[in-house]
RNA sequence: GCGUCCGUAGCUCAGCUGGAUAGAGCGUCGGACUUCGAAUCCGCAGGUCGCAGGUUCGAAUCCUGCCGGACGCGCCA
């Protein structure tokens, strides 16, 4: 079973009035929700865009609904105040039908069939095999996740896909300066993880070009762009980068060799940092094997006249057919495609292969232009693709200082920041359990640190360009993965101790007509919602937002002596204990979906 | 120059398919452990929602124009 509760209630109570205002004239317009304003019941509508309709006060509306809501079961007051309908409904009631499913249905915990029968391609990570991964790889990677996670929860074939970056002049720098300083090093004698050892010969070789160019600076040499310096004859590491791209494209044996081995470092290395962040792929795309896709397509492109030769010889889209202005090169003069030649051709072949229903790339928004292009290009080539591509854009990850330069050092490193993220929740948990045994220790170190940077960076909307405080992630006040594995610890310790002395005693509902109760209801019947919400929407931060919501709800209730569950009148004790048992599973679900495996002490 | 995104409390951010008194976390200050775990809870203070117009019964939300910021606009990836 799986269904949403409170949509379920409202629909149920939402029928007669949109009945009514249909036999009346009007076409119902708006739904009942939850009021803003404190005191207003738990049901309302605003009735004041009626008015003209039918020339009538919204009070008179609202009064009319009024009379119509009160006819229903559930509905134990109904008040037109100020041209909205306010209903109150059966708290017991609502109570009791909450924590049956609360308890029993997958749908408490986000899961339905809203789109079942759809298959959905989420590509992410998209790693370059020349660094290590940092920050805003964690941000896509975990994203990417979720986003994955939340679709397959409501209903889709999910299939998520890496497409690594694994050829091209960047990684030749890499094999360059190893070829140079390397003097035949590896991971093993290193102690080092592939990725990192790979990473310093990045670095290593543009501290020797810059050098390079320093002294031909000095020496009167006149190109005094980096860039242009390292396509130009002068520049002798440039020169030998280039021809190594040259050579790995002829297939020589022993660039390949050397390519092979310093690739599979660093892809051993992001293997471990994705177990360790709990990322996971079902295909693994190269582009090292994808990169030739696409020619067959601008040669069926041009006879179809979507491409067309410019007059510098270039094969090129004219842009003005999707509204943006200038022309895109899908071939160069040479012959050779670019990278956007190579997305169009990955593209449709997957959509061979999957027939996808949708296509999702998660890719940081400085790529909004590229896509913007290369989903023009694609309807334009493939009408049926039309609606099908979406681009998933997400903002940077800034830090206090400032942008990350991994020139100035400041990039944060995915796999330190994972290490500090522990030691930090290790430190904080042995002043907590001083007698606690290494292990257990590291294991709660490392879902709290860990959990708390997926939660952390869940929390923000994709598109926010949010501040990174290294110290206020491993802060566990406030809005965090550590707040909600507590509520969920100590929802476990009552239960604990409860020892099942709830079973066979009816549940007197009553007691949780309350604030502090109700919060926690209202909470549970607003998750559905808020999954569904994150799913349609792609912003994994709704879930993090209504995990926090129960979890806040809850920790308020708990600490009220007046909600004690044991030692309360065995009817109040029943019902609290069901409540308890129910915050439970809904925070482990909910935790879950964020990729938390909770702890049952903490 | 053009395009996209952003501007909300001291800080970091929600809210943006128009609804009632704009929210949260952090920080500050003040309270609550002889009672289910204080990594918790309660309370105080703190906002011309960048500015100016417009649409509307109603605007943080929609439209226009400014100001300020980020990112793009390659025969790079």
């Amino acid at each position: 079973m799986a269904t949403d509760l409170f949509a379920e209630i409202v629909r149920d109570i939402q029928a007669p009035l949109d009945a009514w205002l249909t036999e009346n004239g009007a076409e119902p317009q708006a739904a009942l929700a939850r009021p803003t304003r404190a005191g207003s019941g738990d049901l309302a509508m605003a009735c004041h865009r009626y008015a003209r309709t039918f020339r009538k006060a919204p009070q008179a509306i609202a009064s009319d609904l009024a009379e119509v809501a009160r006819q229903h079961p559930l509905v134990v007051k109904a008040d037109p105040v100020a041209g909205f309908l306010n209903l109150t409904l059966d708290g017991a009631e609502v109570a009791r039908r909450t924590l049956d499913w609360a308890l029993t249905d997958d749908g408490a915990l986000g899961r339905s069939q809203a789109r079942a029968g759809q298959t959905i391609i989420v590509e992410y990570s998209s790693p370059n095999t020349n660094k290590p991964q940092h920050l805003g790889h964690c941000r896509n990677n975990i994203l990417g996740s979720t986003v994955a996670t939340l679709l397959a929860t409501t209903g889709a074939k999910v299939i998520r896909v890496n497409l690594i970056n694994d050829r091209g002049i960047h990684i030749c720098k890499s094999m360059v300066a190893y070829r140079h300083f390397g003097e035949g090093i590896t991971p093993e004698k290193a102690g080092k993880k592939g990725d990192h050892l790979v990473g310093d010969f990045y670095v290593r070789f543009d501290k020797a070009f810059r050098a390079e160019h320093a002294a031909y600076l000095a020496a009167g040499g006149a190109i005094e762009d980096k860039d242009a310096y390292f396509n130009s004859t002068d520049s002798a590491l440039g020169r030998e980068t280039r021809e190594m791209l040259q050579a790995w494209e002829s297939g020589d044996a022993d660039v390949r060799a050397l390519w092979t081995t310093m690739n599979g470092w660093c892809e051993a290395g992001f293997a471990a940092t994705y177990a360790r962040m709990g990322v996971a792929f079902d295909q693994i795309y190269k582009e090292s094997n994808t990169y030739i896709l696409g020619k067959d397509l601008v040669d069926e492109g041009q006879a179809k006249g979507v491409f067309y030769p410019a007059s510098n010889g270039a094969m090129v889209f004219d842009l003005s057919r999707i509204g943006l202005e200038g022309e895109k090169a899908v071939l160069r003069s040479d012959g050779t495609s670019v990278y956007t030649t190579q997305d169009l051709g990955t593209a449709v072949a997957r959509h061979d292969e999957h027939g996808f229903d949708r296509m999702i790339y998660v890719v940081g928004n400085e790529q909004d232009h590229h896509f913007r292009v290369l989903f023009g290009i694609l309807e334009t080539l493939r009408p049926e693709l039309k609606d099908t591509l979406h681009h998933l854009s997400y903002g940077m990850v800034e830090l206090p200082e400032g942008k990350m330069k991994s020139r100035e050092g400041t990039v944060v490193d995915a796999d330190d920041l994972m290490d500090g993220l522990h030691a930090e929740a290790a430190e904080a948990g042995r002043e907590r359990w001083p007698d606690l045994d290494a292990e257990e220790l590291a294991r709660r170190a490392e879902t709290i640190g860990i959990g708390g940077l997926k939660f952390y960076l869940l929390n923000y909307a994709p598109q926010t360009t949010f501040t990174f405080d290294p110290k206020k992630s491993i802060d566990m006040k406030g809005e965090t993965a550590a707040y909600c594995l507590y509520a969920y610890a100590r929802a476990t310790s009552i239960l604990r101790k409860l020892e099942d002395a709830d079973r066979g005693i009816e549940a007197d509902f009553s007691v949780l007509e309350g604030e502090q109760p109700r919060a926690v209801l209202d909470a549970m019947l607003a998750f559905p919602g808020e999954v569904e919400a994150a799913a349609r929407e792609l912003k994994p931060s709704l879930l993090t937002k209504a995990t926090y919501g129960l979890a806040t709800a809850f920790a308020t209730f708990y600490n009220s002596s007046d909600n004690r569950v044991l030692g309360a009148e065995p009817g109040a004790m029943a019902a609290r204990a069901a409540l308890v048992r129910a915050t439970r599973r809904m925070l482990g679900g909910a935790l879950g979906l964020v990729g938390i495996t909770p702890l049952e002490e903490m």
